[in-house]
DNA sequence: ATGTTTATTCGGATTCAACTCGGTTATGGA
DNA sequence: TCCATAACCGAGTTGAATCCGAATAAACAT
């Protein structure tokens, strides 16, 4: 038996949807150290019992926050996938990273308000999700370039590459004085997979020439 | 008038060091949410009375084991950076990452059972120091190495490899089912380097003959 | 229409962990 | 030995998270 309940009626999928709003709200203008179901509440003009019909708890309202997030990044990569995998690798990384921006900027900027949250708190639980679909366009793409399937390291690359290019990106985003601008971040890293790429061909074909 | 005050005693120094001690010995068995400052104090063997005389809160106990972490990490760099500015650059890596991994498994692997809190919450203000210290270590390194100095896109790439290589080595420790070893992920990001490396050489003297 | 059931909302009451504070004990030096 | 100060203690206070029973609204059957 479930403590919270689903929202059904058209009015309560409204008001949870007001709580998630109330939440990107808050922690636009605060932090969340500052954040209590109360005030959330408030911001959404609901009670804090109707919060706790939908939500088992503080955390949950941010677990909706950063689930709505991830969501809202593999969507935009299954999106592109398409066009990225037509492009050689490094075009691929910034037609990516292109998008990903324009997303980031939707609704008056809402994810970037909140940088600080998404990437100083979000859990790997929801950072899983976007790593796994940049593993699928990853296969696709080798799927319909093979000549790169032989390349030693590749699943060592791909790993760094993601991590590591989601890392470097969600700290230039979050940071108030970036050492280095989101395009030439960009073109780093599109940069760096068309070097690791070729430098790795170059052993391969030293060692089996 | 500060509220908390620094140990001066032998045995207030003691006491400090068993809360720190007591966290980090929580935090190997259960996670952030579940640490209560009574919990800490009875780990400790002092009351929450005298916890509070010396952290000011919950999160301060904390904040001295991550700057505890910090400081070792740091330390561990600066010990190091004579012998590694010696080598290559892939080798120097290598050998930045060997000891590394010695220094986690130090204190009975002390770190790394605490891998999940260190390396989801482990706040941008003490990544910053080990930053630092990586961006000394490179000045360092070029200053003995000046062949590496003219090399385009150098700022990026450094900025790549630490934010970049800290999450991947971060994601690689707290993972219970690694996508790769420890040793192949070093591997790769000193290979990595060298990639980079010679791919921005290729570049320049394609564009400057 | 009207009664009935179920969904939704409400906000005061409860709980529990963070934090406080006045009192006690230990230390180090005059 | 005595005093000032450092350290320690733990019951008590506070406030935010959470609960729950009553009130209201929608859905739906008759």
């Amino acid at each position: 038996m479930e403590r919270t309940r689903k929202p059904q009626q058209e009015r309560a999928k409204k008001t949870v949807e007001a709580i998630i709003e109330a939440g990107f709200m808050f922690i636009s203008r605060q932090s969340k150290e500052t954040l209590t179901t109360t005030k959330v509440a408030d911001i959404a003009g609901v009670s804090v019992g109707t919060l706790y019909e939908y939500f088992g708890n503080k955390e949950e309202i941010l677990d909706a926050m950063y689930a709505r997030f991830s969501e809202d990044v593999t969507a935009m990569l299954r999106e592109v996938t398409p066009e990225v995998i037509r492009k050689t690798p490094d075009q691929g990384i910034l037609h990516i990273l292109q998008h990903l921006r324009e997303m980031l900027s939707r609704d008056n900027q809402r994810y970037l308000h909140c940088a600080a949250l998404l990437s100083q708190n979000l859990p790997e639980q929801h950072v899983a999700p976007i790593r796994q679909v940049l593993a699928t366009l990853s296969l696709q793409y080798l799927s319909r370039n093979p000549e790169y399937i032989n390349l030693p390291n590749l699943p060592v690359m791909n790993y760094i590459m993601t991590h590591g290019g989601i890392a470097a990106l969600v700290h230039q985003l979050s940071s108030d004085d970036p050492m280095v601008t989101f395009d030439e971040l960009s073109q780093g890293l599109a940069t760096m997979a068309r070097h690791m790429i070729e430098g790795s061909r170059r052993d391969a074909e030293q060692a089996n020439p």
